[in-house]
RNA sequence: GCCGGGGUAGCUCAGUGGUAGUAGCGUCUCUCUGAAAAAGAGAAGGUCGAUGGUCCGAUUCCAUUCCCCGGCA
């Protein structure tokens, strides 16, 4: 006898498709509570910047995985796995329905396929030691110490590099080969796809209300709170240009231009990530993921 | 109208008398196990404004012509 998982609705899509909006009816028809999957949505004073769903466009549905990170401090995968899933579970012993909805397909990843990450933080005292070395030196250094790895990463990569070095060196192993355990959720894909046209005037005219109800107030009040300059531009797209655009470095048609521009490629590589993955159920409205869902909850399993 | 600078890849530009550049940006494809809005890989695009001439051979030299930019009028 095959034990039933619990049920997990996994709502993805490139920026800017609508995934909020969507989620919400769908939550409301089915019980549900929202678990976040965004990189960027995780951190705290980062709204407007980052899309964030407001309260009230919540409708009361609760919502996971927002503002739990300070913004001076780095947030990882790793971590984001952990609080995921047990968002997930406190969901689900709320006899309510998980949906983990977002953009962010590592972070997605991590969880629906159960990915085992190697239990090593982030050092970044070592990785900037590491950071000195050229490409190849970090290369032949892994090849040393890791064999296996070695053959299997991208020799190119040099953040990949440094991080499976820092696995090797914290441990005094070998990586062990990369792995995912079985899956703890019966799982369904939803993903919304849209044309690159429709979603470039849907980031334009997403960037020209947030203008207007003050983001660039928002990343000034983020550097108020001692956020440098320097975290603003790895956090990229908005903050990044905006950033720029405070220090004089470009004007403010640059900065539009700019977030424009970027916005539509980060949905693209969005998109190459998301095709991969065969299990995604494509729709093109939200009917067509209401009579997906309603199979996947009530249909009774044929195992 | 005169003087000067320019018209080479979608854009910005290199360049050479023997049919153009590993260029930057963009575009397309792709990779992905703790920075993922990150990091990395690959590919496709021009016949060098137009016409005529010199030459074995012109994108490169010469002439004419069209267009653009700056200055003078």
């Amino acid at each position: 006898m095959k034990k039933t998982l619990p049920k997990l609705i996994v709502i993805i899509g490139p920026t800017a498709t609508g995934k909020t909006a969507i989620s919400i009816a769908l939550a409301k028809k089915f019980n549900g509570s929202v678990v976040c999957a965004d990189s960027r949505q995780v951190y705290k004073g980062m709204d407007i910047g980052t899309n964030k769903i407001t309260k009230k466009e919540m409708r009361g549905i609760p919502h996971y995985l927002l503002n739990v990170a300070n913004p001076k401090r780095k947030f990882s995968v790793g971590q984001y796995k952990v609080l995921a899933e047990k968002a997930i579970n406190k969901i689900i012993k709320q006899k309510k329905i998980p949906f983990l909805v977002g953009g962010t397909g590592f972070y997605i990843q991590t969880v629906t396929d159960n990915l085992i990450l190697p239990k090593i933080k982030p050092d970044w005292s070592l990785r900037a030691n590491l950071e000195k070395l050229t490409t190849k030196q970090l290369f032949n250094k892994l090849k040393e110490v890791d064999q296996r790895r070695a053959t299997d990463i991208d020799p190119n990569n040099r953040r990949r590099l440094i991080r499976a070095m820092e696995i090797v060196k914290k441990t005094r192993k070998p990586i062990t080969a990369l792995s995912s355990k079985k899956p703890d959720f019966d799982l369904i894909f939803i993903g919304i796809k849209k044309s690159n046209e429709e979603i470039g005037l849907a980031i334009q005219k997403r960037l020209k209300k947030r203008l207007k109800i003050g983001m660039i107030a928002e990343v000034k009040k983020l550097r108020k709170q001692a956020v440098s300059w320097k975290r603003l531009e790895e956090f990229g797209l908005e903050y990044r240009f905006i950033a720029q655009y405070l220090q004089k470095k470009i004007d403010y048609k640059e900065m539009i231009e700019k977030i424009q521009k970027e916005s539509e490629q980060y949905g693209k590589r969005q998109m190459t990530w998301f095709k991969r993955d065969k299990r995604i159920n494509w729709i093109k409205n939200q009917k067509e993921a209401q009579k997906l869902i309603k199979e996947f909850l009530f249909s009774k399993s044929l195992f």
